[in-house]
DNA sequence: CCAAAAGTGTTAGTCGTACACCCATGT
DNA sequence: ACATGGGTGTACGACTAACACTTTTGG
């Protein structure tokens, strides 16, 4: 390989992600505001360029704790996004990530570096992104449907377990379907993704429901 | 974006194809052998560095066309391979893409300005390669065997139809299972890809088998 | 008429879907 | 005791899997 070929000499990575959360029924997507340019003052979703020590799925976390100041989520890889002005800088080739948090659980930093603003946005009511990150929130939203049951995507959201009433609304705002409590239920035990624990959570004047929690093995990556 | 910033101004980009075939039952891989160092005569898969003017896939089909001749094969992403030391000279990501080919209808050149050999070898004698090549070939051949039924991978074999009975070889090669031959073509033809042809192709001393082609519409990518 | 390989239909089991009643709790 | 929401089982239809005989051809 000659290093100096100009053919290949401008390239770079970016690694952007797509948080979702579930906000009362609601999916939404966190954005933050670019303070610099280009594209300042737009929103965009959280990512930047990867540093070449870094692996990518590092560069990730690095850039989700600088742009919202939040620790460890667990994101995977979905897509590649190639378009060759997608950055007028330099050729940058980009890598999807999604993940899925309880936004409430969270401390998200609304100004920072490089924002100067941060907020959950309905995934039916985005603005005009900066780069192409519209099209990658797109492409994003599609693959959360097919992933739910087939990676651990959804092991942030309940840290300490969950009922099945909690996880069906989950499943149901995410894909847009309502189920039936009885089949939902035999179908997730069936996957043998989760298991029961010995605890159980109270209403106010309601029969207590089960907690469960995934298993640890739980899901193979896809991509 | 600092252009200049060291962190990030020395990266590029490979793009990697595992080239398949079924060689009477056999699945095989194509692969180089390098003229050049890093890596000289070691056995390598079919790759190199993406351009700055061009697509992942058009520079995939580029670096196909230079090393073993061949024009304008479907290959499809699968994943992506980012060992911080994969290349010794920049920091080099790398994108994997599979295809499937009959190395009948194929002249593969055997010396080319960057290769002085090249060979199809069965998927469990594989030598070892340049770079993480091993990696990502052992990575595509789990892929290829999800997404025969997802994906339009097998359509470069039979451009011209196929019958049942030689579709269920290829099937049965690459899942390394066996297929009963009336459930076989019932599910084939439940999936909605094929359609049947008015011809059929004659055997010497045997009952003729109908010819069916691939829909065009025929399946959806799944990266 | 024989050998070789292609074509076809039926049955049993499994999985997914629809649906209604009972149970535990707090007030 | 009642209101609220959680827990459970059964019956039907759809899909998957197992299995054997008949058809067409060339020699």
């Amino acid at each position: 390989m000659e290093v100096n070929n100009p053919k290949y000499n401008n390239q770079g990575i970016h690694v952007i992600s797509t948080i979702f959360t579930i906000d009362k029924g609601v999916t939404k997507v966190l954005l933050i505001k670019r303070k610099n340019n280009p594209y300042k003052d737009y929103w965009a979703l959280v990512g930047g360029a990867l540093y070449n020590d870094e692996l990518l799925i590092d560069g990730m976390k690095r850039e989700i704790k600088e742009k919202i100041g939040i620790d460890n989520i667990y994101v995977e890889q979905f897509g590649l996004f190639d378009k060759i002005d997608r950055s007028l800088l330099k050729r940058m080739i980009a890598v999807g990530y999604i993940g899925i948090v309880d936004k409430d659980k969270l401390e998200i930093l609304k100004d920072t570096l490089k924002t100067s603003d941060s907020d959950w946005y309905p995934i039916d009511m985005i603005p005009t992104l900066a780069y192409d990150h519209n099209i990658i929130l797109n492409e994003a939203i599609d693959v959360l449907k097919k992933r739910l049951n087939e990676t651990d995507l959804l092991s942030n959201l309940y840290p300490n377990g969950f009922t099945m009433p909690e996880i069906q609304k989950i499943y149901e705002s995410i894909l847009d379907v309502k189920f039936d409590r009885r089949n939902f239920r035999k179908k997730l035990l069936s996957l043998d993704i989760i298991e029961e624990t010995n605890k159980v959570e109270k209403f106010d004047g309601n029969k207590p429901a089960k907690i469960y929690k995934f298993k640890d093995n739980k899901k193979k990556n896809v991509l």
